[in-house]
DNA sequence: TTACACTATATGCCGTGGCATATAAATCAA
DNA sequence: TTGATTTATATGCCACGGCATATAGTGTAA
């Protein structure tokens, strides 16, 4: 396990390391889950719920959020639109932007896809998060988490 | 901050999303680091890092580690093979598969790679990982991957 | 108002991964 | 040994993101 190095020091490639991998694996699970039962996966997931929490969302608002390319959002939503999950209003302040909202489709979806996510991801997660370290997991990475941001650091070119 | 809910209990969901969040960013800033420098990306380095680690490896023991499919994985040694860093060689005990190498020039390329990486990463993280809490982060990190792998959590299909 | 820079988004091409399938080889049952 | 099953990898098609570029709209200065 990735934990110290010899000297105490953190070993922040092992950390990295097992940052990416986690990730990869909660996502790719919960990606199972939500396409089986509600046909979207964990990035649409994410988005969605993102726009039911803060509707009137511009494009550029959705790729800061996730740290993805202005284009990648952009085609993102095209495919929500496209299934009415998702539609583009005019934005009475400035016309190269439109403002994004959920459908009433859209709106359920995320409620029943919300309920799936939290519990797989608990399911999942199970008892790693229960011990003693944990809230302090849990702090560290919102810590490091708002540092990146702070520093817009890894925020795509377009 | 996504820390703990009013109850004292974790906040799973948020703590998946602070996760996901300092995943994308330190990838896409390590991606750049690393095109710029090496002209290869980070899921590059992992693997070409691996192989030097672990020589003779197969396709099915990197898609394991990383928890991709084999068939990417398979595609990601082509592109590596053809850029003449890994190699294919035969495997004597069953001609299915192949067990991979790095060239002297993967081997001299992940060694530049490295260097980049490992400061590139310490600064990029820079303070996050340095309080009281950090050590238990790492720890509860290594504690759920290793939970994960253990479950076979996430592993695509093919 | 007109010209010019800047901004927000959309689109095209490419790289990469998932999934389904194909192929070859190994293993197993008889 | 032969035929059936399983395993390991490779390949094709599709979804999706990065990056470069195009397009439309905004703001500014003359």
């Amino acid at each position: 396990m990735a934990y110290k190095s010899s000297g105490g020091q953190i070993d922040v490639p092992g950390f990295f390391a097992d940052l990416v991998r986690c990730e990869t694996r909660l996502y790719n699970a919960l990606n199972d889950l939500l396409r089986e039962r509600h046909g979207i996966v964990t990035s649409q997931f994410e988005l969605l719920r993102y726009l039911r929490d803060h509707p009137g969302s511009r494009v550029a608002d959705l790729a800061a959020e996730f740290a993805v390319g202005v284009g990648a959002t952009s085609k993102g939503v095209d495919r929500l639109e496209k299934q009415g999950r998702v539609v583009r209003q005019p934005n009475p302040s400035d016309r190269r932007s439109s403002l994004l909202a959920l459908t009433d489709d859209g709106s359920r979806l995320i409620e029943a896809a919300e309920e799936t996510f939290t519990r797989g991801l608990a399911e999942l997660v199970g008892g790693a998060l229960d011990d003693a370290s944990a809230a302090a997991a849990v702090h560290t990475l919102a810590k490091l988490r708002s540092e990146l941001e702070r520093r817009q650091i890894g925020m795509p070119t377009g």
